[in-house]
RNA sequence: GGCCGGGUGGCAGAGUGGCUAUGCAGAGGACUGCAAAUCCUCCUACGUCGGUUCAAUUCCGGCCCCGGCCUCCA
């Protein structure tokens, strides 16, 4: 079954055909580095991290890149706010950024590009723009001129008499049009800024993304990616800088969006006192029940993040954890994904129902009883869980998982305090065996009896 | 105003022109010293009004409601 992906170019699920079936290339925008993640950010961190996995299984070679945007004004304003020189505020946010994700399994990508590491080619690039009429130079700033593009907004649909007449802020005197976009602009001394033929200055938002996947992915690459939020103006943009400077060759040839997040049905925002940082939730929850979480709903769809979502999200964990607790005792044979899985993640992605097939593979698990069939169940569900980023960790692990900060009881103890009770039950005095269990549980640690021994969780 | 996405059972959430996922929650049963886990059974929906059709939750149209974007916000 082909890999079909809903473009958003075309607003239809396509077949994925790759430019060079020896290697896929792949650009999702990332994190702008003034402040922690949140989990916004997540989402599409999770969402294309998916995509990567199931993309390395299905191509012998992928290149992901997903870029940080260390230069930008909010971050300039952020550093002075908080008297901070800006390569500091932004090495540190960086160092939060992937140390917060590192908890969601998210795989580094192949490349991790800095815009500032980049201002060259983002000048040459828009030198090239100017020599083809598609930029001009004026006060300064430099401006990709958008009646050069006939087919600007083609992306996200709108025509550029409507973004004129929709446009809510005062146009800028240096512009011809006002849809005209900022490549290049002036900074002042208290700015970060680069020499450029234009003076000293600082690039535009758009401009870094077409020059680094330029430089890592070439000039025709398969997917870009990102929130549905970048659709316009950011990715717009990309297209008209990339495809004007690569003299009209197509740019990237599958746009994927993730939908919007909310919280508790609302918007996420500072105002409302909704804004939930990647930091927090991982202080409160174990990392890889929010990447169910996330990947509970496909990635086009809304998302309400919620704290009863996040419990669900949990639960299931332990329930597919307690299934290969379980089997704990048989070595996994070692499988390919099961192919309703692969059907799920090659049809759009469908996170949703690859977990129902999640749940179907552990209660075949739980069902199986020759130790052939667990040890085939046990390795379907792992080769399911690993295209997923879950169930990879020893399910010890995972039930002994508490908040940080919390201080649980200690683990010498449990065991001596299990020892005990497993004396009094053989001795048969089940008052002072179900003592102990109470005394464990009144500290959140739940005893489970088996044939196998007596195995613990913190609850 | 323009454009886009969405409204599925108590909850979350896939999907489909007829055979009606999956999980959580709830009810009953098996198992169990207790408990947990596990297994079995049950409950069950498709915003609204029309249309097309032998048949619509699924296709088409109107309406209502929710969310987002409309120049630097994932």
């Amino acid at each position: 079954m082909p890999l079909v992906i809903h473009n958003t170019l075309t607003r239809a699920k396509e077949e994925f055909v790759p430019v060079d079936p020896d290697h896929v290339r792949m650009y999702v925008c990332g994190p702008t580095v003034y402040d922690r993640a949140h989990i916004g950010n997540a989402r599409p961190v999770i969402v294309f991290d998916v995509l990567y996995r199931l993309l390395q299984r299905l191509y012998p070679r992928v290149t992901y890149v997903r870029n940080i945007t260390d230069v930008d004004d909010k971050i300039n304003a952020r550093a002075k706010e908080n008297g901070e020189p800006i390569a500091a505020l932004t090495e540190r946010t960086t160092g939060m950024f992937h140390d917060d994700i590192a908890h969601l399994n998210a795989l580094p990508p192949d490349v991790e590009p800095r815009a500032t590491a980049h201002i060259p080619q983002m000048i040459a690039m828009i030198e090239k723009l100017i020599a083809a009429d598609c930029a001009y130079a004026a006060d300064g700033h430099v401006l990709f001129s958008v009646p050069s593009m006939p087919d600007y907004g083609r992306l996200s649909r709108r025509s550029q008499d409507e973004m004129i007449a929709g446009a809510r802020v005062e146009v800028a005197p240096y512009k011809k049009n006002p849809a005209d976009f900022v490549l290049w602009k002036p900074s002042s001394d208290d700015l970060p800024g680069w020499d450029s033929p234009w003076g000293r200055g600082r690039p535009g938002w758009h401009i870094e993304c077409s020059a680094m996947s330029r430089q890592y992915l070439g000039v025709t690459f398969d997917i870009h990616g990102g929130g549905q939020d970048l659709i316009f103006p950011h990715h717009e943009n990309e297209i008209a800088q990339s495809t004007c400077a690569h003299g009209g060759a197509p740019f990237a040839r599958y746009w994927v969006h993730n939908g919007y997040l909310m919280v508790e049905g609302e918007k996420m925002s500072k105002s409302l006192g909704n804004f939930i940082t990647v930091h927090d939730l991982i202080a409160q929850a174990p990392g890889e029940a929010i990447r169910l979480c996330m990947l509970s709903t496909h990635y086009h769809q809304p998302l309400d993040w919620t704290a009863e979502g996040l419990r669900q999200a949990r639960t299931t964990m332990d329930r597919l954890y307690t299934a290969l607790r379980n089997a704990a005792d048989v070595e996994a044979v070692a499988r390919d994904v099961p192919l309703d899985v692969m059907a799920a993640l090659e049809d759009d992605l469908n996170t949703p129902l690859a977990v129902a097939h999640l749940h179907e593979l552990a209660t075949a698990l739980n069902k199986a009883d020759t130790v052939l069939e667990r040890a085939r169940a046990k390795g379907a569900l792992l080769a399911s869980g690993a295209v997923l980023g879950l169930l990879q960790q020893d399910p010890e692990t995972w039930f002994k998982w508490q908040p940080a900060g919390a201080a649980g009881l200690d683990e010498d103890r449990i065991a001596e305090l299990i020892a005990q009770r497993a004396a009094a039950r053989k001795a048969r005095d089940f008052a002072a065996a179900d003592r102990i269990r109470k005394e464990l549980a009144d500290q959140g640690v739940v005893l489970e009896d088996s044939a196998a021994g007596t195995t613990w969780k913190r609850a």
